[in-house]
Formats: structure tokens, sequence, C-alpha cells
RNA sequence: GCCGAGGUGGCGGAAUGGCAGACGCGUCGGUCUCAAAAACCGAUGUCCGCAAGGACGUGCGGGUUCGACUCCCGCUCUCGGCACCA
């Protein structure tokens, strides 16, 4: 007997036809004033690059698959998207291609880019989308600029700055990895002076690392790294006077005052400000061809830890104040003028760095912290972990831990120091010597000085032609808010990550003219309930945003301080073993996919392959055997055919449990954002449905639920042709329908299970019963049978373990 | 160096302490075809065996447990982050 001829489906007929229906519909607009409870999904808005490849759809399906799924349990889904769209790559197009402005070339890549996502798919509220190289974003990005300026938070300063030579401008410290460029990894970064604008984060440093423990829906990888990049430390600032005629002393910062008696020498960072005061006659022409040799020297050198340390006395010195010792004053790098005081005392028996800048020198090692077993006395080593206080006159046999709090105490006391907390975290440097980018403004006038533009004439409008703006005379000549004379603009731009810090609360009014946003349907949507975008943001992008946030908190204009509640990084697609990008060629085209497989082939796929917060590689073959999986679901669904075999063996209630159990999982799955099973689920879902039909099963109750339980879940993933399947069984798009399947109580159907009770490891009951409705009913009922009572002895069981039959001979 | 995450078939990967390898790719066999491709059906951890079946298997070494990929201790390798922050 032959099957009857099966057709499948069309993906390049109906994946169009929902797109357009889906548009007409507006299904993904969300409503302000829905009394459905909100969900915000959103997902990192991208530089705009053009064409899209399906490197970059992984995140843009996982929002997708989220917004539909919520939509469809009954949120209010606010699903926007936007572009990150100032920014270097135009202007180095601009520079490429002579005549083409970088904002054409930026709008051009837009179109593109907005196309494919459509094409795959993708639904976004596109009437809240944001562009922030447009006047009426980088408007309010002023307009928050002169916010953080009348707070406080804003600041002009002369700086030594990163410069990257190649792309001219200054960069933040974020951007600077391994004293190289973060755009030109061969490229190593140069000093500067500059007179800069920076954001006061370091005022927020503690809020900040508290708050990341309220976090706690967010990567455990990202919560460290910040707090590390915090780098919050406790110890003590204490003063050395300096011996001579000088009535001065050197503060220094360290975390174990309880060390304070092992210091036997001292040093300064190369640039401290103290330097050329106190170095003496006969040291000043070394002293000063080493800080001459410091200056020039690039960060890359300075940061490495491989490099001999080297360093020059400047011939002073300084008193402990605990014991009165006189200390020799060294200069070295290794020491840094940006952490700190820029000085510090050397313990070279406690400290790595000053027991290797000792043994190098030939300086003294005196220990004063017993390791608390093991020889003590000649260290071959520099001992930092904990011990006893020796050595230390009335502190000894103190443990270092107390010892730390009565040096402390002691040197308050006497007016000699303080307790001190340090932050590694550096102000945000926010000014960028370049074109693309939102204007700063500030007018410099010679009588008022700085000057803020009033609020009502922003926004300071990018010039048209694409110059530099400090050689822009257009531009920057103009006249004094204050005055009317004659006054020059500021011409610096900023940081595309001021952009970024905040349009997650633009999209909630995003055309609203008179404001950067309505607090009130800010607080309507905010916080963001999934933020779904790369780990490469952990740091820079999410600190800030994180840190614009609570400056919009203090400043009364949002309720929330912390901007996203659940945060995920996805993995990348890689292929041929590297990572899909337009310059090493390896993209899979967004169009062509659709063109020759299907656009729900490939978001299957995308969520298939592999863990989501995995990289993974992307093969045709794969994305062809989940476009062989969708045939076959159309299969079941739209022409199910049941075959005749001898023995048989269709159960339909196994099939509606098999429905049910997948009901929880993939709910359960795609809450916790694992694609991967969920869509395997799924698969054996079919398996089971294919294995009924081809045992005679035919299309009963247990069919039919399967059939939707199918369908339905299966539509956030592949939502084309699910609204086309559903169409056909119920005259209507899923989307229209809005209802996600419950799982409940098929599994009542199970006739009898086994229960065993653990307590602390120790089996102490087992019993067979009547099984309840659901596996929850089940353990409920063993726990109040009297049997189970009895074995238990009035302890609480550890666990409660539910055996199916078939697997009750493995318990003892 | 410090911090973090991981080592499971030929491959990607599944497994609240309870049948290791779900699901898929690949491979092999079959159906259809003049043939090939596609599609569909079946097999597929390794070793021994014609078979029924047996033995061995989650980086390495110990431990806890009736039972360990899973928990604990030690080691090792890989990948990510930070890197002279006193």
């Amino acid at each position: 007997m032959t099957a009857t001829r099966r057709t499948g489906y069309s993906p390049q007929e109906i994946e169009p036809k929902w797109q357009r229906v889906w548009a007409e519909r507006g299904v993904m607009k969300a409503s302000d004033s829905s009394t459905k409870p909100k969900y915000y999904d959103l997902v990192m808005y991208p530089y705009p690059s053009g064409e899209l490849h399906m490197g970059h759809a992984r995140n843009y399906v996982m929002g997708d698959i989220l917004a539909r799924m919520k939509r469809m349990q009954g949120f209010e889904v606010l699903h926007p998207f936007g572009w990150d769209a100032f920014g270097l790559p135009a202007e180095n197009a601009a520079m490429r291609h002579p005549g083409v402005h970088p904002q054409k070339w930026t709008l051009d890549n837009i179109a593109e880019s907005k196309r494919d996502l459509k094409m795959l798919g993708i639904l976004y509220d596109w009437d809240r989308e944001v562009t922030s190289c447009l006047p009426d974003y980088y408007r309010w990005n002023q307009w928050l600029f002169e916010l953080f300026y009348e707070r406080g938070l804003a600041y002009r300063a002369m700086s030594p700055v990163n410069w990257c030579p190649v792309d001219k401008t200054v960069l933040a410290n974020e951007q600077v990895i391994n004293g190289r460029c973060w755009r030109h990894p061969d490229v190593e970064v140069e000093k500067k002076d500059l007179e800069q604008w920076f954001f006061r984060i370091t005022d927020y440093a503690q809020r900040l690392l508290e708050d990341l423990a309220t976090l706690e829906h967010w990567p455990h990888k990202v919560r460290v790294m910040q707090t590390n990049w915090i780098g919050r430390s406790e110890g003590a600032e204490v003063d050395f006077p300096l011996v001579g005629p000088v009535n001065e002393s050197v503060r220094i910062y360290t975390t174990r005052p309880d060390t304070l008696f092992g210091a036997t020498f001292m040093v300064l960072a190369p640039e401290h400000p103290l330097m050329p005061r106190i170095t003496t006659p006969e040291h000043r022409t070394e002293v000063e061809a080493y800080t001459e040799r410091a200056r020039k020297e690039t960060e890359i050198d300075r940061l490495s830890t491989e490099r001999e340390k080297t360093g020059v006395p400047t011939g002073a010195f300084a008193i402990n104040p605990v014991n009165g010792e006189q200390v020799p004053i060294w200069i070295a790098d290794y020491v840094l003028v940006t952490y700190g005081t820029g000085a510090i005392m050397a313990v070279p028996a406690h400290d790595e760095r000053d027991f290797e800048f000792a043994l190098r020198f030939g300086l003294p090692i005196r220990e004063v912290i017993a390791p608390p077993s093991g020889p003590q006395g000649h260290l071959k080593e520099a001992y930092t972990g904990p011990g006893t206080m020796v050595n230390s006159g009335e502190f000894n046999g103190l443990d270092s831990k107390s010892g730390f709090e009565r040096v402390c105490d002691s040197l308050e006391r006497k007016g000699q120091g303080k307790r001190s907390v340090k932050y590694r975290l550096r102000d945000w440097l926010i000014s960028r010597q370049r074109y693309w980018g939102s204007p700063i403004p500030i007018v410099y006038c010679e009588t008022d000085g700085m000057v803020m533009v009033p609020k009502d004439q922003l926004p300071v409008l990018l010039p048209k032609p694409y110059k530099p703006l400090a050689e822009q005379p257009d531009f920057y000549n103009t006249t004094c808010p204050k005055c009317g004379r004659e006054a020059r603009r500021e011409t610096d731009t900023m940081d595309t990550f001021v952009d970024s810090s905040w349009y997650f609360l633009r999209y909630a009014s995003a055309h609203d003219d008179t404001q950067a946003f309505d607090p009130e349907l800010a607080n309507h949507w905010m916080p963001v309930d999934q933020y779904t975008g790369g780990v490469e943001h952990a740091i820079l992008h999410l600190l800030y945003s994180r840190f614009f946030m609570k400056v919009l908190h203090d400043a009364g204009m949002v309720e929330a301080t912390e901007p996203f509640v659940r945060l995920f990084n996805q993995g990348m697609v890689k292929r041929f073993g590297q990572v899909m990008s337009k310059s090493a060629g390896n993209g899979v085209s967004t169009a062509e996919l659709v063109a020759k497989q299907s656009a729900d082939a490939g978001r299957v796929y995308e969520m298939f392959i592999g863990p989501p917060e995995e990289d993974v590689e992307w093969t045709d073959a794969g994305v062809n055997g989940v476009g062989r999986f969708l045939q076959r679901v159309w299969r079941l669904v739209v022409e199910p055919t049941s075959i005749a075999v001898e023995g048989g063996g269709a159960d339909a209630i196994a099939l509606a449990r098999k429905a049910a159990q997948t009901v929880k999982k993939v709910t359960d799955d795609y809450d916790a954002l694992r694609f991967n099973t969920a869509v395997a689920a799924l698969m054996e879902l079919a398996n089971a449905m294919q294995d009924y039909l081809q045992r005679g099963g035919t299309r009963d109750a247990g069919w039919d639920r399967a059939v939707q339980t199918l369908v339905k879940l299966l539509n956030p993933v592949a939502p084309h042709v699910c609204e086309e399947m559903w169409e056909r069984l119920e005259g209507e798009g899923l989307l229209a329908d809005a209802s996600w399947p419950v799982y409940d109580a098929v599994i009542a159907a199970e006739p009898e299970v086994t229960v065993v009770v653990q307590v602390g490891g120790r089996l102490r009951a087992r019993l067979t019963m009547e099984a309840g409705a659901s596996e929850q009913k089940v353990l409920e009922a063993a726990l109040a049978n009297p049997k189970v009572k009895a074995a238990l002895d009035g302890s609480t069981p550890s666990k409660v373990i539910y055996v199916p039959d078939r697997l009750i001979n493995l318990v003892p």
C-alpha cells in the first residue's frame, strides 16, 4: 500500500502573507492604557550595519519568541526597536566614499536592516522606533547632559587621556583593552593631555555596587565583572611626615594598616605632585629622566606585569608615624597616580610587588605578620595572607583582622590617618573629538565662562558639512546666551554610550517633543522585564545605564533605580570556526536563507542549535534538518494519514499525556530561555504523534489535543507556518486567538505511582498508591499517608521522589 | 597571577542524586526511481557475540550515597574576564 501523495507547504507563499497580516493587524503595537499586566521585552538596540545575516538574528529571535509567548499568555507586551546610530563606522564609511554623508550611510543601513528583520518575521512596535542620530533623539541627550551638569555630575577637567592614533580620538578607560584600542587590537593607545568632559559616575560607585546584589536575575558572570570593575577596597590613609625643613606629609593609601610596622620604604607615582619639591639636588637629574620616560611610555608597557620593576630614589625621607622610623622615598611607575593617593608605603614582606622591588634595589624586608602555620622568618616570597602581628610594638600578638581595626583606631586618635574606602572605578570620560555624535550643549564666553545652552534652544544641531566641528567656524562661532557677546561653542561630541544609557526610557514615549520621556509612561513600562544582548556590553553599557537610571531616579524622573530586571547574554553564531561577520565573509544572508529555505527554519534552527548562552556553529545541513521537521509538522497537522499496522497499539491517552507534559516542559523552557530543549521537546511530541498515526491511531480527542499543543507551543519560534496551520484548523490566526495552553491533569491517567521518602539521604519509606491529579498532589498525598508518617518519625523529609512504575525495581 | 564558567558518542548537545547519550546532524541499510538527488522508513556509545545477551563507559584520583555526569576534596586541561588598584 502506498501512502497518499504528500504536498507539504511553500514557505515562500505563506511567510510574506503572514508578515503582511501582522502588520495590518498591528499585533505588536503596545497599548499604554491596557489593563493587562505589562511585559517589557527588550533587545539591545544595534549599530545599524546594513544587511542582516543570521549571526545578528539570534538575539532578535529570542526576544521575538518571548514577546509572542507573553502576548499569547495575556500580557501587554512592549517589544520596541531602535538604532544606536551615532559612531565611528559611519565616519569611516564617509571617509572611504567621499561624498557620502554619515547620515545618509546610516539611514540607508537602517532601511536595509529593518527590511531583513521584517523578512524574518520579527515583530516590533515600529511606531516607537528610536534613532539616536536624529535631532528628535539627541536633543534629549543634550537635555540630559544639562541635567547632569546642573546636578554637578558633568564637569570638565584637564586630563591625561587615552588617545587612539588611528581614530584620532580620545578613548574611555573602558575602551582600552590591554593598552590597545578596542576597535584596533593591534594599535597601542597613546597618552595626551586635553580638557575633557566627564560624568561623575564615581559618586555612584557605592550604590552601583550595592544594588548589584538585587539583580538576582542577571548572569552571575556579569555581576562579578561589574563588582570587580567598581573594585571597592577598604583601608586607611596614613600621613608620613617628611624629614627636613618642609612641614608637610606624604599621604599614602593602604588596605593593610596592620602591616604598617613593616613599611621599609615609600613609593610615589612618577606624576605625583610632591615629587619636584622633595627630590634632593643630587637625585634631581635621575628622577627627572625617569619621570620623563614614564610619561612617554605607552599604557601597554606600563601595565605589563611581566616587566621588571623600575624606580629611582628621590633622596628624601619620611617618618613612619607608628614607630618614628625614617624610610626612604622612591619614585616608581608601578604606583598609579590615578588610584588611592598616588603614593604607597611599601611593605615588601607582605606585598608581592613591594617584595620584588625591594629585592631588585636591595631594600630591607621586615616581617610583621606571622603566618598561622609554617616557619617564620627568612621569606622567599611575600606572605600576603592573614596572620599574627609581630615586630609591631604594642600591637604584637593581634591577628591581622583585629590589628587592622586597632591600628586604624590609633591612627585616628592621634590624627595620623583615617579609615578610607577606595574604588577602582574612574569617572566616565564622555568627550569625543568626532563629528558623528551629539554636540555637547556648552558655550564658552570670555565674560561668563562656561554657559549651558538654554533648554528651549536645544537641540544644538549638528552642522550639515561632514568635517571636524573644531574646523567649522559656522558651527563654533556663536553668541553667549547670557550676555549676547561673541562666544565659542564646545566642539566635542558625546560618547555614544551616553545615547544608549537611556534609550529604553525613550521607547515609553518615543515621539514626545516636550520631554526626554514621559515619567508616567516610563514608570508604567519600566523596569525592563527581559533584556537580551551580547556579553560584550557586560560592563560598559550596562554600568552606564544603571548609573543613568539612578541619576534620573534622584532627579525624581523615574521610580525604579535599576533599569533591567532580568538580563541575558546570548552566545554568538559562528561559521567555519569564526564569528559570522561581514568582514569575515562567512555570514549567512537573511534574504538568501529566506529564499532558499524559510524564515521559520532559520529561526527554529538558531534556537535548536545549542544552549542560548553558548557560541554555536551554523551548518547548512542543520538548518535543512529543521526545515524537514517543519514540513513534517505540517503534514501531521494538515494532512494526517493514519496507517493501519499489524498489532496496532495506538494509545490516545498516552498521546494526550505526552502533550500535557510538553506544555509544562516547553512553557518552563521558554520562560527560562532554554530554547534548545524547548524545540527538542516539540520534536519529541511530533515524533510521538507520527508514531501514533503509524500504529493506526485516529483523529480523536487525544489527537486533537496533541495537534493544538504542538501548533501553539511552536508558534513563537516558527510563527508563519503555525499561523497558517492554525488558520486551517480554526479559521483564524493564532495571535488573534491569543491563548497559551495550560498544563493540566492528563497525568491523572497514570494508574499507580510509587513514592519514596528520604530523610537526610536515608531511605525511610516506600509505598505504592493511587495516582492523584498531578505529581504535586501525589506527593502531598504520600506525606499524609500514615505509613509514611510513621516512617518519618516526626522529621521532615529531605526528599520525596515520585517513581514511575517502570523504574521502581531500581529503588531498594 | 587573581576571579568566573566548563570538560558527556563521529559532531552540536540532553539528563530536580534515579534506565547516561533525549532531540538533531552525520553515517550505514532499505523504500521509491532507468539512474541520481530529494523525500520517506529503519539502525547507529565502545568492545565481545550470528543471536539472545554480556562487559566497559560522562577529563584524572579519592570520598559521601542503596544509587553520582550531577554533591564534597585534590589534580588537570579548555574557554572567558581582570590584570602592578597598594
